[in-house]
DNA sequence: GCCATTTCTTAAACCAGCTTAACTTTCCCT
DNA sequence: AGGGAAAGTTAAGCTGGTTTAAGAAATGGC
């Protein structure tokens, strides 16, 4: 238990005591993950809130052409889950992967129950997050709504230039709902 | 106060006694609106949470062709904000419109504050209502990333039967992200 | 440090969905 | 009930972004 992301981040919305700190830890699992592992396949149940301490995640589907449809990154201190099969118990339709060699916290759907009956502070916490979650969500639509590809691709990449580097030019492409071949004509372009 | 859909779908989360259920309403404001009355428009801050008791809200932005572009409706049991304007406290981009005569509930951003500190119940259901809503978030991307303008034209119609009844062409085309003239072909063409 | 694999580039042909513009139908207000 | 405004339709021409296919460059595992 060598850094304390998670903590730290709950720290900005409400206040944990040690022994509170504790109870978390033990309703959460660490481990970690190399580059291309998998914390959830398609058809799976998401049993997990994943919470990136170190690394980066994908989440992922295959869409009619065949291929990899990516829907959202997680970088350290971002949540990540497939909210609609962790709530229903329903399989999953998409992929989570690890894009880089990653430590990960995991909290399992009874665990998450249990941690919020024994501190219902963290249901304040989640509601924030969620919360967040859903403005980003708006905001990233409309942003989709209002801007050509061309648009979007230099916006996120000036929004996110670390971004940009750290992970390959053909996930941000799917990513940014472009083909590679236009986003490396969009590069040249400029 | 005649009906409760409030208290209603509170109660398919979290268990209110009487005493909560009156510091809930003593902390809403309830009133109607007309068709095409807003409830927030562009520059303004969005100091509310807005629930739809009776009615049908919509929410829509000026994109860069200077043409109302609409990101989500609300029918009855929904919530409405502009939740990164709510949170933060700044001007909204967006408008919110009553598309018919409509019975609102609106909780605003201190009273928000106050509601919860005083039924802490209530960071439970809105952790919850958040997480729904998340969670539609991605399904709906996926959609948008899965299917082309005229599935997702069938899918949507084929879905929700009773809202394309409810709701002008116009403004169904614009929430799919599509022209009128090209929903208006789909519709000959089957 | 090397080689297989993965990632990125280039360019031409193509198409889903948009634009424009003019017309028709429906709705809503008094 | 009637008229003006709002909503829906039609069709032709156009364009932003995709597809295909093949070659070039970068990367990371051993």
């Amino acid at each position: 238990m060598e850094k304390q992301r998670l903590p730290e981040n709950i720290g900005r919305y409400i206040e944990l005591n040690e022994t509170e700190i504790l109870t978390l830890y033990k309703n959460v699992r660490i481990f970690s993950l190399n580059r291309k592992d998998f914390l959830l396949k398609e058809g799976q149940v998401c049993n997990s809130l994943f919470f990136v301490e170190k690394g980066c995640l994908r989440m992922f589907f295959i869409n009619k052409k065949l291929t990899e449809q990516i829907t959202q990154f997680a970088l350290e201190g971002w949540w990540m889950a497939d909210y609609f099969s962790f709530m229903g118990n329903t399989a999953s339709e998409y992929y989570i992967q690890a894009i880089e060699k990653s430590t990960i916290l995991a909290v399992d759907r009874t665990k998450f129950e249990d941690l919020l009956q024994e501190v219902p502070k963290l249901e304040r916490y989640f509601r924030i997050i969620m919360q967040k979650a859903v403005a980003s969500a708006q905001h990233r639509s409309k942003l989709e709504f209002d801007m050509s590809k061309e648009e979007f691709y230099h916006h996120f990449s000036s929004s996110f230039p670390e971004f940009i580097q750290r992970v390959p030019q053909y996930m941000v492409a799917s990513y940014l709902g472009l083909t590679p071949e236009y986003l490396s004509e969009l590069r040249k372009k400029k």
